[in-house]
DNA sequence: ATGAAAGCGCTAACAA
DNA sequence: TTGTTAGCGCTTTCAT
């Protein structure tokens, strides 16, 4: 068995090539030429660490440097489109940049996202991306008590950095294509346009009204409390929103804006109960995008929230090397329905 | 700015409470009671450390004990719904087990994925669970000559344990149900099943083609070549492929299955073009899952891989620490159509 | 152009 | 019951 063999350390290439451990470190890691190492040392050396398959032992290397080379993040679930292509482009920025990234979901857990957050500084991360916390603040201060830069993304921390999406201008332009598209009905209460789902307690879903009530108001010259169903993000409450809704219109009104895809699946629980011309004289918005949404009976304009901006911005941002806390707004696209969209990673199933 | 000091170290609590490091060790990483130190001296270490934001430094630990109770996953995508919902699986077995998770996507690309293995190496992580390789023996020889325990889930390795899930099993299912709701037509060519989508040279696909071709000949007495066409999973091609067999058929065949959410979606761009009475007569199957699928305008039948258990099972084989390759199979679930699963993070959005 | 030696923060013998 | 000490593998002055 030569399999169980410890792995060699600059120690044992010092050995085999007669040189010490220090030349060999620095023949190793790229900083020979600057620490003035023969090249023909450096090569040799380098010939020998490859023979007998030698790599640093980046722990190592991390506890002396003080830095390990990891870049962390933590979002509340990896299950999920949004997020996932947030890891995938954080990752895909990391790796540019020669870190190993490190994802921890904290399944929006605030006991959780504390102990996360202090794990991976025990790890030494160089930074961390937090996304879809429920305590900002919180984390910062364990974050600059360890003195570990640390940015926001698509929710603003106060004590930090933030790269959010512009949750009113996307509502804006949905809004604005619902209201422009939809069908004029006779009956005054169909003929208008709905808002359902989410909280507006919750920074995003707040925005995301505000734009919806202006855009209204700016069209029809006015809009009533009622055409704003703030039912929360859970699929079975949308259900029950969407058919109160329709039970009490007679039908499904012009526009209806959904307000994520959690609500977007949960009217859809009850779309699918309906025949299809029941669709023809609506038009249906969801702040949220989902492939899928491309093959339903009916048409669905969505917004999809640009996660690889997001995450380009954050670390455009740590490059920068900037250090006062900005909020930096990235615009999200608003998808024509049909739309199958292909994204930097498209051809990867 | 007092946000700027250092991490306290043990030493510095060793200072403060007039104790020895080894002891401020024991008493802060649990061996205290096995060191036989007293409960009072344990107690006020544990007390000044929390008073000074004490927390170990991971990669120190790691160095000294040369294992980092880091825990490598590496997978083709995160964004992906299969794959994403591995990682949620990954990281609560991981959490429950006092590790921590370290996810890398490797893009299919088999330098990355060797780069990646390497990396994780590096870090000194404890294990690694390795899913979607394109060479799995070479991560193995990575992995077997620095000595780090490994395990493929999903897609088997001759040179080490994998869990995989019952291909053959799920595909059986699903063929069967189609057979037997699928519709008796009097055209004999639209009457039969077709399977669609996959490569054969890819060992899931090859074991859903061996199980249709069982099915289908066991169910009718034989089967024809062109009942199968394994066309790849891009979409674009399971759109051309659906097509030319409708056009072939003059109209969808009693019985579909579609090998892969990829190529499902392919033909759902062909489907949205078809009037909904089209499927009154024909029976779909999609081997793998998306909620999306319980709303569109017909019934599908589709296969869930049990993401959760694959990885629940490959844990466990590590805690048994067993040591022959073992092949562990896992059985996947036919989900009815219109059926939204609940699945462990169902709530979470 | 290269080597010797200290030390990053922690743990684990071994002493006491 | 607790302290002393060596050393994990690497980088980095400081010498030479």
């Amino acid at each position: 068995m030569t399999g169980s063999r410890q792995k060699p350390t600059i120690y044992d290439i010092a050995k085999l090539s007669g040189a010490s451990p220090s030349t060999v470190s620095a023949a190793l890691n790229g900083t020979w030429k600057a620490r003035r190492i023969g090249e023909k040392t450096a090569k040799k050396i380098q010939k020998i660490a490859t023979q007998q398959g030698y790599s640093a032992n980046l722990q190592a290397r991390g506890l002396r440097k003080a830095r390990s080379g990891l870049v962390g993040m933590i979002l509340p679930v990896h299950d999920n489109r949004f997020f996932s292509s947030m890891s995938q482009s954080f990752e895909a920025h990391a790796r540019d940049r020669g870190l190993c990234p490190v994802i921890a979901s904290t399944l929006r857990d605030p006991q959780e996202e504390i102990r996360t957050v202090e794990t991976l500084i025990s790890y030494a991360v160089d930074s961390l991306f937090i996304t879809g916390a429920t305590n900002p603040d919180a984390l910062s201060e364990i974050c600059i008590a360890a003195n570990v830069p640390h940015i926001y993304i698509d929710l603003p921390g106060k004590l930090a950095p933030s790269v959010v999406s512009d949750n009113h201008l996307g509502a804006e332009l949905l809004s604005r294509k619902i209201l422009q598209t939809m069908p004029k009905l006779d009956d005054p209460l169909r003929g208008r346009a709905y808002f359902i789902g989410g909280d507006t307690d919750d920074y995003a879903s707040a925005r995301r009204v505000e734009a919806f009530r202006k855009t209204v108001t700016h069209e029809s010259g006015d809009i009533s409390g009622d055409q704003i169903i703030a039912c929360g993000y859970a699929p079975g409450q949308a259900t029950r929103e969407v058919k109160a809704l329709c039970d009490r219109l007679g039908g499904l009104p012009a526009g209806l804006f959904v307000n994520s895809l959690t609500a977007f699946e949960g009217a859809l629980s009850y779309f699918v109960t309906l025949p299809p011309q029941a669709f023809d004289d609506c038009v249906i918005g969801c702040y949220d995008y989902d492939p899928f949404g491309a093959f339903l009976q009916f048409p669905v304009h969505m917004v999809r929230q640009n996660s690889d901006k997001l995450i380009a911005r954050a670390y455009e941002y740590f490059d920068a090397g900037t250090t006062k806390a900005d909020l930096i707004m990235v615009e999200p696209d608003l998808i024509p329905p049909r739309t199958i969209y292909k994204g930097r990673f498209a051809e990867l199933g």
